[in-house]
Parts: C-alpha cells; sequence; structure tokens
DNA sequence: TATGAATGAGTATTCATTCAT
DNA sequence: TATGAATGAATACTCATTCAT
C-alpha cells in the first residue's frame, strides 16, 4: 500500500488510514504522516487544506464503494438475503486485502473534536444502515423474512454483529478468516429471521460466481485511483449493468 | 454525578468519565479535568501518578459491578436466558441513570497510544463474552439453546447486538429508553435461538423482585466509593442476601 | 525597564513594549518574548491566555494614567490651555523617561489582523481626542480660544502635530528634547488660536510646580505594579485631590 | 484597479497596496498576492526577487507622482501657500480616487523587520518634510509667512495635521470628504502663519483650472505604467506645459 | 492537600523561497 | 512565463509532568 505509482493526495490517505489503524485518531498527526511519506510536514498542507480534510478523505475513503455496491444490488435485483450478504461479502473482501481500513469503522468515537468527520462518518452508517433497512423491509414484503420483528431490530442485529466481529477480528490480531466468519454468522441470522428454511442457503458465495457481479466488484477492485476525476461518475467507470 | 460529599479521587473519576462521554478519549486532559473539578492540575498528580492511571480508573469503574454481577447470577443459579437478561438490564440501568458511563464501551479503539488502559479494557471485555459464553454453553447444555449454533456465535450475536443499540443510543443522544429496547431485542434473539418457546419470555423483569437480585443490586447502587480497598473484595461487601 | 522585582506578569508586558518599540508589532511574537524573558514559550500561557492579551496589556499599559491625568486636569480646574498643556507636557515626560512605550502610539494600522487590539487602541486614542476636545471647547466657551474655527479642526491640528513630532523623533532615535519640542510647538498652536495674548504664555512647567500636580504625577511614577489589585482604583491611590 | 490591461508586474504592485491597505503589512503575503492575482505562488518570483522587492515597489508607487509634483510647484514659480496647497490637494485627490494607496503613508514603523523599505519610506517622507520646508523658508523670505516662528515647526504642524486626518479618514472608514476637509484645515494654518490677511485665501482650487497645472496633473492620471523604464525622467514624460 | 510557576516535547499551520519542468 | 511540489524555519498554542512552597 502507499507506493510510489500513486499520486502524493492518495499516498497521504493511505498512510493516514495505516497510521489510524496502528495508532488510532489520536495518533493520526501531520508529523507521522510527513515521516512515513518522508516529506516535510508543510508539503501536506500542498494536498490538504488542513487535517480535518486528510480526516475526511479517510471516510471517503472508507466508503467510497457504497455507492456502487448499493447500486449493483439494486441493478442486479438481487433478493435481501442475497443483497446483505453481498453487501457484506464485499465489506469483509475489502478488509481482508486491506485490513487497515477496518479500522476507520470505529473512529466516529474518536472524532469528538473533530464535528466535520463525526458528521460524514455519521452518515455514512446512517446510509449504510438505511439501505440495510431497505433490503430487510423488502424481504419483509416479498415473505423472505419474517414480519413478526420490526426491520430496524434486525437491521441493529445483523450490523452489530458484523461490526463486532471486524472488531474482534481487529483485536485478535486479525488471526481468524473474517469473511468466512461474519458469512458464516450472517447465514445463522438469516436462517432465524427467515420464514423458509432454504438448503442452499450457504451458497452465497455464488453471488461472486455470477457474471455481473464479478465484474461490478472487479471494477471496485481495480479502480486506478481512490480520487476520482470531476464529471467522471464512479458507477459510470462500469459500463454493464 | 461528581457532587462535594465525594472524595477527591472519585470525583476525579467521575469528572474524566463525564469528559469522555463529552469530549471523547482525545478531549480528556489534566487541564479539562482540573477546570472541571476547580482545583489546580498539579492537584491531580496528588491522588494519580499520571494520566493513565486516571484511564485505568474510568474502566476500573465502567466494570466496577462486573464481578458481583456475574457472582449474584451464579448464586441465584439463574437460567441462562435468565442471567443473560439480567446481565444486560443490569448494565443498561446503570447506563440509563448514568449516561456518560457508556461511553467508556468504545475507548478501547482510542486507548492505542495508551497499551495498558487498552489491554484492560480488553480485559473487561473478554471478561463479559466469557461469563456470556458460559452461560450459553450452560443454556445448550440444559437444552434452553439450540447447539446447532455454536456458543461463540451467539454471544458474537447477543453482544455485538447489544453494544450497537447503546452506541446508536448515544449517537441519537439517549432519544429512546435503551433498557426496554434492548430486552426487546434480546428476547427476539433468545428466542431465536431458544428450543422452546417460552410464553414468559418477557417476564425477566421479575428477576428484579426476587429478594437476592433485589439486595445484590441495592449495594451495587450505594455502594459508597468507587474503589474499593485493596484486599477487600468487592463482592464481600454486600451482605449477602 | 523589566528588572526582576516586578512580577512576571508585569515583566512580560514590558518585554513586549521593549519589542515592538524594537521590532515593531511584526517581531512580537511569543518566542521573543521567552527569549528576552528567559523562560520556556509555554511559561508565558501561564500568565496569559493569548498573544492577544499581551497585545492589550501593551496598550493598556500605555494608556494606564489616562483616567489619573483625565481627572486631574478636571479637579484641578485648570484652564483648557493649562490642561492641554499639562496633558502633553505629562505624555512627554511619560515617553522621555520611557521611549519605548511610544512605540504604542502607533501600532494601531498595524494591529489590522488583530481586530480587538486595533479596537480598544482606536478606543484610547478616541477618548484621548474627545478629553481634548471637551478642553478646547471649554477654552472657546471661557473665551481662552477662538470660536472662529471648529473644535475638532484645533483638535486634529495639535494632536497630529505632536504625534508627528514623536513619530519623528522616534525615526530620529531620541535625538532630540521630545517634551521641549512638543510643549514649544503647543504653545505656537496655543498661541495662534487663542483670542488674548498672554506673555506668560510658556510658563506652562508652573503647572508641575504646583502641590497638587506634583503628587497627582508622583503617585503616577512611582505606582508599584502595572497590574492594579482587583478593588483598589488606581485614582485612589493618591488619597488628595 | 488592478485590471487586466495592466503589466503583471504592475498588477502585483497594485494588489500589494490593496492587502496592505485591507489586511495591513503583516497580511501581506505572497500567498495572498497570488490567491487575488489568481496565479501561483512561484509565478510571483518571476518579477520581484524577493518580497522585499514588492515593498518597495508599493513605496515607488505610492510616491511615484512626488518628484512631478515637486517640478511642477518649481516651475510654475507658485506662492508658498499656493505650492503647499496644491501639493496636498494634489495627494488628496490622488488617495480619494484610490483610497488603498493611503495606507502606505504609515507602514513605516510597521516595515521595523525590513530596513531596506522601512529606510526608503523614511527618504519618502523626509524628501516630502524638505521640499515643504523649502516653500515655507520661501514664504517666510517672501513676506507671506512669519518669521517667529521657525520654518521645521510650521512643517511639524501642517505635515502632522495633515496625515492625522488622513488616518482618521481610514480609521472612519472614508466617510467624510478627505480633500475638502484637509484643504479647509490647511487654510486655517496658512492663515494662522501667515503675515498678510489675504481674501482669496480659499481660491486655492483657480491652481487646477490653470492650463500648466491641468496638463501637470493629467500626465500624472493618464501615465500608462507605474514603472518608469529606467533612464527615463518621469519628469521627461510630461511634455512640460 | 494544594498550588503557582515552570518546562520540553509536541500540536497544526504558515511563511518566503527554490527548483525541476 | 508559468506552475506543482517541495522545504526549513517559524508561528501560536497545548500537553503531561515536575517541583519548590
Amino acid at each position: 500500500m502507499a507506493n510510489n505509482y500513486m499520486k502524493r493526495k492518495d499516498r497521504i490517505i493511505l498512510t493516514a488510514v495505516e497510521i489510524i489503524d496502528q495508532l488510532g485518531v489520536q495518533g493520526l498527526t501531520i508529523r507521522e504522516i510527513a515521516s512515513r511519506q518522508e516529506i516535510s510536514e508543510a508539503a501536506i498542507y500542498r494536498h490538504f487544506a488542513n487535517k480535518t480534510e486528510i480526516l475526511l478523505g479517510t471516510i471517503d475513503y472508507f466508503s467510497s464503494y457504497d455507492a456502487l455496491l448499493f447500486r449493483t444490488i439494486e441493478n442486479q435485483n438481487m433478493k435481501a438475503w442475497e443483497g446483505i450478504t453481498f453487501l457484506f461479502a464485499s465489506y469483509m473482501e475489502y478488509y481482508e486485502n486491506y485490513p487497515a481500513i477496518s479500522a476507520v469503522n470505529f473512529t466516529q468515537e474518536a472524532f469528538q473534536l473533530e464535528p466535520e468527520a463525526r458528521q460524514r462518518m455519521e452518515n455514512v452508517i446512517d446510509d449504510r444502515l438505511r439501505f440495510i433497512n431497505h433490503l430487510v423491509i423488502k424481504g419483509q414484503k416479498e415473505g423472505e423474512f419474517t414480519r413478526d420483528i420490526c426491520s430496524e431490530s434486525i437491521v441493529d442485529i445483523i450490523f452489530g454483529t458484523v461490526q463486532f466481529i471486524i472488531l474482534r477480528w481487529r483485536a485478535k490480531n486479525y488471526d481468524f478468516a473474517l469473511k468466512e466468519h461474519v458469512l458464516s454468522t450472517l447465514s445463522i441470522l438469516i436462517e432465524a429471521f427467515s420464514t423458509v428454511k432454504l438448503e442452499n442457503r450457504f451458497v452465497w458465495g455464488g453471488v461472486f460466481n455470477q457474471e455481473v457481479s464479478a465484474s461490478a466488484l472487479d471494477s471496485v477492485l481495480t479502480r486506478p485511483g481512490l480520487f476520482l476525476e470531476k464529471g467522471k461518475d464512479q458507477v459510470n467507470e462500469k459500463s454493464e449493468g
């Protein structure tokens, strides 16, 4: 990560993520970034107006696939359980490939002195919760999920559980297979809230084998720069629906 | 909270908790504590060797009822679901009465530059997880909970869900009834993992009406000092009901 | 100046004045103060919340005799020309004894990035102008000064002229007798605006020989601290009227 | 001001003047100039070797009409009071048309850390004082002005008064008619130092109506570039009236 | 128990200036 | 002519901690 082929601005963000991962938000100082990038502290201000902009950059980076993932799930017309599984599978794959980024998940409480960053992080989480809630409601409407439990509770359970597994994965120094663990726990929950007992419940992996999703994810993982040029919508980058 | 009848040392801890709640761990400075306590900064060093000791103090305070609660549950020979419900009901009651303390729940990631505090927090969480796991396993043995799911997964789901609800309660400025919300979500989960469908699933509140529990909780709520003298086990403090 | 018998807070102000004199407002940095005081930069913040407070301190110091001077002139029931002469004689004596303080006279334009200091300086100047204007009007009423010219113009001329002489005195490294020069120029102006040709116009020095004024000035020049204790009014310090 | 038809070098100077006016000398930074000119900071160094050169440029600009004005007064063989009035009328007209430039009047004290600029500003002021002094002496020789007062004092009074009016005009946000105010105050002073009571004392305006002065001023106001080419004396530029 | 004064190391940020392109 | 990237030194200010009283 943070290699030399990237633009300085991108490298600064990656370094910031790395520091947040290793030292926490408290350890993220301009000096630390500069030292790891082997440039002067002043040089950083060529690329970011202030530290808050860097913080916001890490959040944007952290959430940069959200719109694409949400859109893919919608466009593919996935079932609720399929969509939820696809969503978290994508996130976990992202985290497994780039564990440091998972640290950003837990910055919100640390951003208390940075209201702008705090708010943006809250928005990211809220968007995710809203989208999952939307999937759950769809699942309830289509008879996939029980209607005995309000969708919000199901969302709390699913999201909270996953967040907690990520937290423990981090605390335990990534010593278990995150995606596998999350997906198997998710399957338990989906089973629990399901109205039908599906045999192929655990075959979620198939989602990735489908042509379209694969290409969608592909575009996600090969995207050349963190910061899309203006006018270029990241969703447009992939040409297929 | 933080009234004048308490000892200075206790008041400092309470003030520290208050600051962590309002400003986050980053906002917890000696100056801030001193200013809120209206004493000099130097005075604080009369009571704590350094800032880390204060952090450890907040963690100890945060977890000060744990041993008591665990022992109570054991002594009362509660059923698994009863014990879990009692445990979280107690915590939520604690948080509702003293919302600021709930902030400590989420300090772990922020303590990255304070390895000692980080470790102690991790121990607290691990102890709780272990205890809940112990209850779940007991429940599985006694046929209360399904054995189809490994206990650890059940623990992840229960604990993660509750943590997430607390987090959202904080983010939403305590605008919903925490205990009620947590208990109703818990009942969903217990129901989901239960082998028997119990009608009186929601009568958990009865636990508090039992003599023993009441006295146990009582001792919890009236305990005069935050810091137990060495050698005195906090469980011994209550005269046992 | 800035000797060791004074309190640190006072010494910082005096050092600040000295720096403004030698290096200008631009040269007034916390580092420079600290270095001249041979203390750490951080130590300065024990005594002043920020740099602006120091700036305000120099202005307060600069204008610290104003109220006393105004009151003395009023209480003594001096004639207009007597009062004006007394006022500027006092200022020039102050500047001759402590040339550096005269630098503060010309800080206003330099305070453009310090709106609070700028405003306070403006207030000081405005107060002086108002008081002189009040004297001139009194002089006009009592037939001392011509009524053909509006009082404001007379004030502009008197004040502007004196300020300019001080400025040149500074530019020329104090190489002429400031008080003498100012007073002789003042006598020209007073003569010019006078309705009566007085022979003893230049005997202004007599003012200082009078018992009362002497004691008033005395209290001014021997005041022990820059910063009066609360409750002690500086005018009360002299017991006679 | 600072329009696009000017050369970049000139535009930079005008922008510098504008900044000195609005933010003071402290606010004059390369970044601020670059940002207002919408060019890079480095670009400025194409035109000026360093910041000091820019400061010197503003002073040169500020005083760019001096030689022309002095020569015009000499060539026209104006009377002393006529010359003084013409001089200040020209300056005030300049300031009224371009208020920002009046800020440079008061930069001297702020240039304490820029000895070269400070010296050049001092030279400008000294030249003006010398020229006015020369006029006053001429007036005294020709019986216009009283010989009871030394010429230097008259100069101090005139110059100091005018400077102070300009300063207040700036402090009061240009809310009075500067030229009018200065000229009427000047007429008071000239009257005061005059040996003869002239009825047409206030007809100074006629100066501008004379053919010669008009053309002189004209050349002043239409001069295309701020910076005269080397070797070309600016007085030669006007075709002489 | 308390405090006033102090400090060294660190915080984000700004500055004039340089240089390769 | 212009610029993007860089920098060393400085800016005001904060931090946890110490120590004499």
